[in-house]
DNA sequence: ATCTATCGGGG
DNA sequence: GTGTACGATAGAT
């Protein structure tokens, strides 16, 4: 009855049957059909590094003596491996339950002789993954024996993995999401106080769509019963079970709500491919749904550097997905409103509706990357999207650390103390014209290839080695002897995305193997990239203060150098940052400096991008310039939160818009002029002056008086509930002592209590110059009355 | 200057 | 489930 199965690896988990552990690989197979692969036979284990000169066979007496009959010890094994780049004695120990392992740890590591325990601090089933060399999103072969279904999974197939488990070499290129089904859902809820309690505001709508069908569903609730709905929502997935199931920021909102309402009627939110689990909070804030991929698409969101404001519709309009102007919109704390207003419950059913299908149209942009990511890392792309970039990495080095049967580093929490960093310019203030800026490409990468740098290869002192590179400045000195483990893993990225991009060009662009492919290029480089900050992240486990403090120190050399260079053939420099050097667009001389440093310095810098213009202001990091396509570039642009008034927030949108849209800063100037003159006679609502904020804890449990603060507990002292997560809306009033003693709760103020001063001085124009200091305009610029002369004429292209 | 609290996304 | 982010900023002290 044994056959071999093709497979693809959506997610893994495990579970504890009859006291043994049981993996579970979810999937499908080549006609899609949804499968459950069982492995019965692996078992957690971990390592006890050993001192040099410790007895081994009493230590093995005193590890066995020590199993405990829930979860015995099974089998221990000296092994020689290595850590951190040395030869290192270690046993290793097996034993059957996962969760008695954490136990092991402790009782075993004070072992005399034994160091440390290593590697008791990785999850069973990335364990499995790891073991076995899977990566979720690729496709496999295995043996397998095929079991009767079971009733309590929500699978087509069910088998038992019988023999190894390898790539299927002929599914590397296809696309890892073709077929799936994706299911994409959003809820709104009635929040008539505003902030909105799942202890009694009911869910009032969902809305779900589906990537294999065009219709939108939208589930209503009775008045404010929302019972049926959870139940249909419930059936819903059961019956067209997606593999997929998107949403944004569901896991912040959507699944914390749904779960809190159907524990208060006693529903079982039972959606998972198993019978009865229910979606589980997990690592990074994540949840995870058995057998299913539960991907927030806000996740991908974050990543984005060109928009600050990454809401739905910001990011849909921005995307193409879906323009602002073509959708509905509608204020967040009028929702209850538009449900109990009968004539207006319809627009608030189609704002429901845009959202899903913003939703199901982000999940095209973002989902490819995502898959990609999974192939790259070996997380799973529900996991892998919610995580750093450094843990990303992280996930990879592990793979590659058990490749070469090297022992991984625990995770520990570190204070990690701040070293220097890159080398930024005083940029040199004022308006340049014709200026191109000069990339270094990888830069960090390279200093690590070219130097050798790891944890592995850093020299202490007394440290034998023939061939020594020292970093400037910091004089950490990294052997060259043998390549270190952080230079395999990126001269294997490098080869691997060159490999990529030569065979993209077989493909037309905007095909979809181009488009693959391209993703994948993506996804090596976001992970080659995290390797530098990898190094200097307190929870890194191969945490190398030391080799960050040296690429830093290499990375400065390099670009000081750069700039003399360039300085000396008289080149003018304005500006540098890190990796980038803002030189003259002389064409024939930055040819020189681009020769000079490929063949002297042996680094790659190309052109990244020219300027017609470009403003400086002293500050660093922060400049806007017109690009030779007529874009406006505004770089390090701050936006304000969401802690803000709503006028502030009004004030900044508008101004970036009258900038983006007539590239001239002197209407914003007298836009922002406007609206303080509006404030000052009183032509400004209320609400607008309205600051939100989230009380994170208990009232009594403040110790600071934050302005949030003292407004709660205006509001308890006349008899309104605040507790941990009221957002707290408060204006600031008229009066002498401290902000926090001038704020009270909106509901009780008169617009003629609002210190206008405050919304000036500490709304209006910090908020505006966010923007307008990157052209030059300063606060007096602002104040009314003031006629400045233009600095920042210089937009006004003729 | 240092410490404490909060934001983000969602509704 | 062998486990729980992070970097920036305002206001108080």
């Amino acid at each position: 009855m044994e056959s071999t199965l093709n497979f693809q690896l959506l997610d893994v988990s495990y579970e504890i049957v009859n006291n043994t552990p049981i993996i579970n690989l979810w999937g499908r197979d080549l006609n899609n059909k949804k499968v459950l692969l069982i492995d019965t036979t692996f078992r957690p284990y971990f390592y006890l590094l050993l001192d040099k000169d410790s007895n081994s066979e009493k230590i093995k007496q005193e590890i066995l003596s020590r199993s405990k009959t829930k979860s015995p010890i099974i089998n221990i094994e000296e092994v020689n491996m290595s850590y951190i780049g040395r030869p290192a004695k270690a046993i290793k120990v097996t034993t059957t339950i996962p969760e008695s392992v954490r136990e092991y740890r402790e009782t075993l590591s004070s072992i005399e002789g034994v160091k440390d325990a290593l590697e008791a601090d990785i999850r069973f089933s990335f364990r499995y993954t790891l073991d076995k060399n899977l990566y979720p999103m690729r496709w496999y072969k295995v043996n397998v024996k095929p079991l009767e279904k079971k009733t309590n999974y929500r699978v087509d197939e069910m088998y038992e993995i019988n023999g190894e488990i390898t790539e299927d070499e002929n599914r590397v290129n296809v696309n890892p999401l073709d077929g799936l089904k994706i299911m994409a859902f959003d809820i709104e809820v009635y929040n008539p106080q505003r902030t909105p309690d799942p202890s009694k505001d009911p869910i009032i709508l969902i809305s779900i769509k589906f990537n294999d069908n065009n219709d939108t569903i939208l589930l209503e609730a009775k008045g404010h019963d929302d019972s049926e709905i959870i139940h249909k929502f419930i059936e819903l997935i059961r019956k067209e079970d997606p593999d997929i199931i998107i949403g944004y920021n569901q896991n912040k909102f959507d699944w914390p709500y749904l779960i809190e309402r159907s524990k208060l009627y006693k529903i079982k939110l039972d959606v998972g491919r198993k019978v009865d689990s229910v979606p589980n909070p997990s690592v990074f804030g994540h949840y995870s749904i058995q057998g299913r991929l539960n991907v927030d698409l806000y996740d991908f969101a974050e990543e984005l550097q060109e928009i600050k404001v990454k809401s739905l519709d910001e990011v849909a309009d921005y995307l193409g997905v879906k323009p602002k102007d073509k959708r509905v919109n509608i204020d967040w704390w009028l929702i209850a409103q538009y449900w109990d207003d009968i004539e207006k419950r319809n627009t608030l059913k189609q704002y429901s509706i845009d959202d899903v299908e913003s939703t199901l149209g982000l999940a095209y942009k973002f989902l490819p990357f995502g898959a990609q990511l999974s192939i790259i890392s070996g997380l799973p792309m529900d996991q892998v999207v919610a995580a750093s970039v450094a843990f990303r990495l992280e996930a990879r080095l592990m793979r590659e650390a058990k490749k070469k049967s090297e022992l991984m580093p625990n995770r520990i929490e570190r204070n990690i103390e701040s070293y220097t960093g890159a080398v930024v310019l005083k940029p040199e203030p004022g308006i340049h014209e014709n200026v191109a800026v000069l990339d270094f490409a990888s830069m960090y990468p390279s200093i690590m290839v070219k130097y050798n740098v790891g944890p592995d290869t850093l020299l202490k002192d007394g440290d034998a080695c023939k061939v020594r590179n020292k970093a400037p400045e910091v004089n950490h000195e990294f052997c060259a002897d043998n390549p270190a483990f952080m230079r395999l893993v990126l001269e294997r990225f490098l080869k691997w995305r060159s490999e990529i991009k030569k065979a993209m060009k077989l493909y037309k662009e905007g095909s979809s193997e181009y488009n693959l492919l391209n993703e994948r290029q993506k996804a090596i480089k976001v992970l080659a990239n995290a390797s530098y900050g990898y190094l200097g992240w307190g929870a890194a486990r191969w945490y190398c203060r030391s080799c960050a403090e040296a690429i830093t120190a290499w990375g400065r050399d390099l670009i000081s150098q750069s700039i003399n260079f360039a300085k000396s053939i008289g080149l003018k420099v304005y500006y540098g940052d890190t990796d980038s050097i803002f030189v003259d667009n002389n064409k024939e001389k930055i040819e020189q400096v681009i020769n000079w440093i490929t063949k002297v310095l042996e680094f790659d810098i190309k052109i990244d991008k020219i300027y017609k213009r470009v403003f400086f202001t002293e500050a660093k990091k922060r400049y806007a310039g017109l690009l030779e396509d007529g874009k406006i570039d505004i770089v390090g642009f701050e936006a304000v939160r969401g802690d803000w008034s709503e006028l502030a927030k009004e004030v900044q949108s508008n101004i970036a818009e009258l900038i983006l849209k007539t590239g001239n800063p002197k209407k914003a100037i007298e836009y922002v002029k406007a609206v303080i003159e509006d404030l000052k006679n009183g032509k400004i609502v209320l609400d607008k002056l309205i600051i939100w904020k989230t009380l994170t804890k208990e009232i009594e449990q403040y110790e600071a008086e934050t302005p949030h603060a003292y407004a709660a507990k205006l509001m308890e002292k006349y008899g309104y509930k605040v507790t941990a997560g009221s957002k707290i809306g408060f204006v600031i009033i008229k009066g002498s002592g401290s902000i926090s003693k001038k704020a009270r709760p909106y509901f009780m103020v008169k617009e003629s209590d609002i210190d206008t001063n405050y919304y000036i001085d500490k709304q209006i124009i910090p908020s505006a110059l966010r923007i307008l200091s990157y052209f030059g305009i300063t606060e007096k610029d602002l104040k009314v009355g003031s006629k400045q002369p233009s600095l920042f004429d210089f937009l006004d292209s003729s």
